[in-house]
Parts: C-alpha cells; sequence; structure tokens
RNA sequence: GCUGUUGUAGCUCAGGGGUAGAGCACUCCCUUGGUAAGGGAGAGGUCGUGGGUUCAAUUCCCACCAACAGCACCA
C-alpha cells in the first residue's frame, strides 16, 4: 500500500507495488514517455524499479542533470552494443560518464579507424531507431563470473572478480547485449537521439602503463540537437584560442624539430615574456626578495647529494666534460642552496628569499610535450625562502597574498588550490613529511582558503601546494606552487647562527606564482585569445598616415609615444587605411590611431580600439595617461 | 614512453608511380585612397629524414624524427 510523496509535495496512494514507470503513468502520458529514471529517497534507480514502501519520488527527465547522465551512460552502453553487433570478437570493458559525454574502452585484436568509428555510429543510430527495451536483472556475484566467462568477456570478469563474494550484482540487457552496470539506465534505446562519436585512442587497462592498451572510443550525447550544436561550437571556439594557433599567428614564437619541447621566442613573444617579467621582479622586489642567478648545469656530485640523481635521474639532461659528469638543471633549489651556505648566516638575516628566473630542463616524456604548456625548456619564477620553522606559517601567509595579487592583476579569477601530498618515491623521514603536511595545512588554514588534497603527488623532498588556471580547453594546469621542503636542508646542511650562538638548520620554502613562464604565457595568450591588454600587448600603439602627405607627422607621433616608453610603431605603408586597420585589427593591437590632414593640422591623433570602437580625437598625452592608467600600478 | 593520426611554398591546405598546385603572405609596377582586404605582374618547394621496391618514388614498403589526440607521466 506505497503512499507516494512527489517533489512538490503532492501525495499519491496505490492499492499495490508500482513501478516508477506505473507512477509516470499516473500522473500523465506525457510523463510516461519522458520518464528516463527515478530519484527514489534521493537514489537514482530504473523506470522499471518497484516501490513497495512509502517514499518520495521524483521522475527523472531529460529536463534534470541526470537524466543528462543517465542519456550519457546509456549512450556508452549504445555504443558498446553496436561495437558488440560490428565486432563481435571486441571485448568490452567500462563505459564511464565523463564531462559533456562518455567513452567505452574495448579490447579488440585492432585499433579502431575513424572509418570503423562511422559505422558504429551509424549502428548506433539503428539500434536506437530500433527502440530496443533495456532491461535490468539482478545475478549472484559467482554466477555473473561464470556467465561473462562463458561469454568471452575476460575483462568483465575481472572486474566482478574485485567485487565481494556473496554480492548480488545488477545487469543490463538490450537485445542480445548484457552488460554488467550500476545503472540506472534509460528504458529503451529510443530515449537515445542525440549523440556523436568524437575520436578513438589508446588507453591502458585499469589506468596502469604496465597493462595492454585498449581501444577506447569517445563520445557525447545530449538531450537535445541544439546542445549538441552548442557543445560541438564551443569546441570549435575553443580550438581559435589555442595558443600554439594564436602564437604563429600574432608571431610570437615557434617551435622546431631539432629542438623539442624548447621555444624560439620572436621579437613580440619576447616583448609580452619581458612585461610578465618585469612585472613579477617589481613584485618580488617590493615583497623583500633578492634576485640571483645559478649555473645552468652542476657537477653529478652536487645532484647526488641533493637526491636528484636518485629520484629524479631519468628527467635530467646528463652531459659529459673531461671524465666529469654534469646534469643540467631541472630545478633551482640545490644552486640557492650554495648561496644561502656561502655565508655564515645570522638568524637576523631570516627570512632571506632568494629569487631567480632561472631556466630548467627536464627530459619529460615526448607524449607529454604540449605547446607551451608541457616543455623541456622553461623558466621559473622561482625562490626560495629560507626561514626559521617559527617564522613559515606567515611566510606561507605573505606569499599566498601576493601570489592572489599577482592573478588578479593579470585577470584570473577562480584559481584552484591542491595539496599534494607524500609521494611513495620520496627522500626523508615520516617525521618529517607529518611536520611539512602539517605545516602546509596549518598555512593554508590561516588563509581562509578551501582546498583539495592529493594523496602521493607531492615531491620528492616534500608536500606542495598548487595554484592550478584552466586553458581555453578546460584543461587545468598547475601555475604557482608553495613547498614546505625540511629534506634538502638536511641533505645540505645549511645553518645560521641563532640568537643563543647555537647552529641551527632553516626551513626552506619552494615557491612559485606563475610556475613556468612558457606555461603561463600559454594561458595568458588563451585566456585573452590573444588581445593582450595594453600593458602586456607586444605593440600597444599603431599609428597609421592615410596618405603619403602625413608620412612625416605620424612617424612623428610614434616618436612621441617611445620616447614616452610605449611600445609604439608607424604603419606608413602605401596601402589603404582600411587594408592597415584590418590588419593591425587582426593582430589584435589595443589602439590603432588614423592621422590624415585634419589630425595633423589640429596637431591630434584619431584614436580606434582594436574592436572598431572610434574613440575620438586625442592629443598625444592624453593617449599616453589612458595607456599609464590601464596598467597595474603592483 | 604507449596507441592511433599526420608531415607538400612563410601560413592554411589540395593533389598524386613519370621530379607539383590554390588562397593568403612576399617582391615589383600602377594607385595617395578617412576606419576590417584597390588593381596588375612576378618570385618562391630536394613534397620531414634515411633506406628499400621499381625503368622511374614526393606518391608504394620499412625504419627513424617531429607534431597532433588520448593514455601513462608531470618536482
Amino acid at each position: 500500500m506505497p503512499t507516494i510523496t512527489l517533489p512538490d509535495g503532492s501525495q499519491r496512494q496505490f492499492d499495490a507495488p508500482v513501478t516508477v514507470a506505473g507512477v509516470a503513468a499516473s500522473i500523465g502520458a506525457g510523463l510516461a514517455r519522458a520518464a528516463l529514471a527515478g530519484k527514489v529517497d534521493g537514489v537514482l534507480v530504473d523506470t522499471s524499479y518497484l516501490i513497495e514502501r512509502d517514499v518520495r519520488l521524483a521522475i527523472v527527465t531529460d529536463k534534470d542533470a541526470e537524466g543528462l547522465d543517465v542519456i550519457r551512460h546509456s549512450t556508452a552502453h549504445l555504443l558498446a552494443y553496436a561495437v558488440k553487433s560490428l565486432f563481435p570478437s571486441a571485448q568490452v570493458t567500462i563505459g564511464p560518464v565523463i564531462e559533456d559525454g562518455f567513452f567505452y574502452d574495448f579490447s579488440y585484436e585492432r585499433p579502431f579507424t575513424p572509418e570503423d568509428l562511422e559505422a558504429i555510429e551509424k549502428k548506433m543510430a539503428e539500434l536506437a531507431k530500433q527502440d530496443i527495451p533495456v532491461e535490468r536483472y539482478e545475478l549472484p556475484r559467482d554466477e555473473a563470473i561464470a556467465y561473462f566467462k562463458g561469454i568471452g568477456e575476460a575483462y568483465k570478469a575481472e572486474i566482478i572478480e574485485a567485487i565481494p563474494q556473496g554480492e548480488v550484482l545488477s545487469l543490463y540487457r538490450e537485445g542480445d547485449f548484457t552488460d554488467l552496470c550500476r545503472g540506472p539506465h534509460v528504458p529503451s534505446t529510443g530515449k537515445l537521439k542525440v549523440f556523436k562519436l568524437m575520436k578513438v585512442a589508446g588507453a591502458y587497462w585499469r589506468g596502469d602503463s604496465r597493462n595492454e592498451m585498449l581501444t577506447r572510443v569517445y563520445g557525447t550525447a545530449w538531450t537535445k540537437k541544439e546542445d549538441l550544436d552548442a557543445y560541438l561550437h564551443r569546441l570549435e571556439e575553443a580550438e581559435k584560442r589555442d595558443h600554439r594557433k594564436i602564437g604563429k599567428a600574432l608571431d610570437l614564437f615557434h617551435m622546431q624539430e631539432e629542438a623539442p619541447g624548447m621555444v624560439f621566442w620572436h621579437p613580440k613573444g619576447w616583448s609580452l615574456w619581458q612585461s610578465v617579467e618585469q612585472y613579477l621582479r617589481r613584485r618580488l622586489a617590493k615583497a623583500g626578495y633578492q634576485e640571483v642567478r645559478t649555473p645552468m648545469m652542476m657537477d653529478r656530485s652536487l645532484w647526488e647529494k641533493s637526491g636528484h640523481w636518485e629520484n629524479y635521474q631519468e628527467n635530467m639532461f646528463i652531459t659529459e666534460s673531461e671524465k666529469r659528469t654534469y646534469a643540467v638543471k631541472p630545478m633551482n633549489c640545490p644552486g640557492h642552496i650554495q648561496i644561502f651556505s656561502n655565508h655564515l648566516r645570522s638568524y637576523r638575516d631570516l627570512p632571506l628569499r632568494l629569487a631567480e628566473f632561472g631556466g630548467c630542463h627536464r627530459n619529460e616524456p615526448s607524449g607529454a610535450l604540449h605547446g607551451l604548456m608541457r616543455v623541456r625548456g622553461f623558466t621559473q619564477d622561482d625562490a626560495h625562502i629560507f626561514c626559521m620553522e617559527s617564522q613559515l606559517i606567515e611566510e606561507a601567509k605573505t606569499f599566498h597574498a601576493l601570489a592572489m595579487s599577482v592573478y588578479e592583476d593579470f585577470g584570473f579569477a577562480g584559481i584552484a588550490i591542491k595539496l599534494a601530498l607524500r609521494p611513495d618515491k620520496r627522500a626523508g623521514n615520516d617525521e618529517g613529511w607529518d611536520k611539512a603536511e602539517h605545516g602546509l595545512r596549518e598555512a593554508l588554514r590561516a588563509c581562509g582558503v578551501e582546498w583539495e588534497e592529493l594523496p602521493g603527488e607531492g615531491a620528492f623532498y616534500g608536500p606542495k601546494i598548487e595554484y592550478h588556471i584552466k586553458d581555453a580547453i578546460g584543461r587545468s594546469w598547475q601555475c604557482g606552487t608553495l613547498q614546505l621542503d625540511f629534506v634538502l636542508p638536511e641533505r645540505f646542511g645549511p645553518e645560521y647562527v641563532a640568537e643563543d650562538n647555537s647552529r641551527q638548520r632553516p626551513v626552506m620554502l619552494h615557491r612559485a606564482i606563475v610556475g613556468s613562464m612558457e606555461r603561463f604565457l600559454g594561458i595568458l595568450i588563451e585566456n585573452f585569445a590573444g588581445a593582450f591588454p595594453a600593458w602586456l600587448a607586444p605593440t600597444q600603439v599603431m599609428v597609421m598616415n592615410i596618405s603619403e602627405a602625413q608620412r612625416e607627422y605620424a612617424a612623428d607621433v610614434a616618436a612621441q609615444l617611445r620616447a614616452a616608453g610605449l611600445r609604439a610603431e608607424a604603419d606608413l605603408r602605401n596601402e589603404k587605411i582600411t587594408y592597415k586597420i584590418r590588419e593591425h585589427s587582426l593582430q589584435r593591437l589595443p589602439f590603432q590611431l588614423v592621422v590624415g590632414d585634419k589630425e595633423k593640422a589640429a596637431g591630434l591623433v584619431a584614436v580606434r580600439s582594436r574592436s572598431g570602437e572610434d574613440l575620438g580625437q586625442m592629443s598625444v598625452q592624453a593617449l599616453i595617461e589612458r595607456v599609464a592608467a590601464e596598467t597595474p600600478q603592483g
């Protein structure tokens, strides 16, 4: 005699147990048709779920976020169904919902080709059109193992074997395809209308590179055709922002075969770099840092001492000369410790903050390289703070505030903060790690921020706070970091003289704000889609003469702007003004000055923004002030 | 590193067993034009590298390099 409470608070009585579908039908035929799943006391279930007691029930349709997830999940199953009917010897493994869609991993004698993908998608559409019922049933664990082994699905059987003895598992059958799944699923394949297979790629079984590689098919699914179109449009827009594309179009940098993972910065790209570097240098100087410079490579013995030789060797470039072995530095910390230890330090010197725009090289796996975001040669805005333990929290707090202020000046919001904890491969003892992890947590708490913890992802010498920024394609990249290190001071033995004249060991904070200059510039390019704010733009102002008659005047205006410290150029080419405007708009120059006879006579310039807005006539001085006003004061 | 795809002019790309084509960019000439492409002419490529098959390879085969996508990795 179940009483069912609906989301609007209304109640319905039933004389006998009733399915979710039955309840939907009792409300209306339209809802019965739209029902994809149910939510019984907050738990998602199939429409076939039998309600035998009093519950709260929500009918899930494609209007609900859960409905969309159910559709995506069921579309993944439909994909597996189609693959099994086209390639019967393929084995199914897992097929979860992901952001914007789903994937399914298959084991097959060969990878699927783009042509296979087309055929599979066509088959899916066919199966969806047939509106085949999706039925749920249960099987005890051991029977399920036997069943999947019997039909040659070794991977499924392996998955179930990991489930504890005695459990009852749910299986879903659509046509002659059966899959193990927690569910819920749509009641029939006809509910799946808007989907598209996106790409094939390899993926390791259980995410472990020691295992065999499976074929992964990625797909996307939506409730409405318009949503799919909007999604595809979004992908196209993101592609336009790709820093590799813009970098080429705006002539910022290039990379070439002979230097994989290393960047050739062109004049405009280097101008951008310098704007960022010099801004950071000003902020660091104000925050009490001293800038240094350390050698690009050092003897093997030093890296053995630091632990890099043991823990980091496969990532280091190693070279030899006169029977000595050197490693090109992958990090700046050992070098900075040498500077600290080169004098006898007093507690009065602490905290000592040594900063370096340190060029580092790391031999990243070839498959990891990605434009400016993941490179082999890069420059860190690195610094190491040597201090007493009692100064840790204050230093961490100050750093956090500085980092956030820098991100804000560059226009970033929504920075994700993570805390990476001790990895398996690490130096130092557990006591030190406890202390370091505890210290960073305390620092984060003192900053009043939320963070996510990542077990096992810390550096080999210490835990780290990570500041992540998202790129245009939604990929998240670590930029800033704050790491607490008790290990390297222990290994190198730097000391200071304390107030009581004893020798003490400083603790070390490793910290970076933009992280890698290369990566940060990549993110900047994507964030602004190349339309940099004036203070960063490689060329801030372009002066264009309309005809030969204003040639000298235009050149003079550009010279005045340069004298005032602006990055200004004159375009005196024999081209129509519309042509010049188009070209410099495509190059995303923030200010374009048109000078004709009128401006020349009045001693003014006509200013046009890159978006096409007419800012009117003004004096050169007024323009200089305007650009200055847009530069952060940091 | 693994799987797959790709590599042709400065850029974006087409082509295909008989040593190559378009648009844009570039050079020159005409044009001096007021807010996103004025007109004409011209120059430009050992078809990623190295082997093999063939009378003949840029095209087919193999290896390598690099890029791209995903996975693994990411101090």
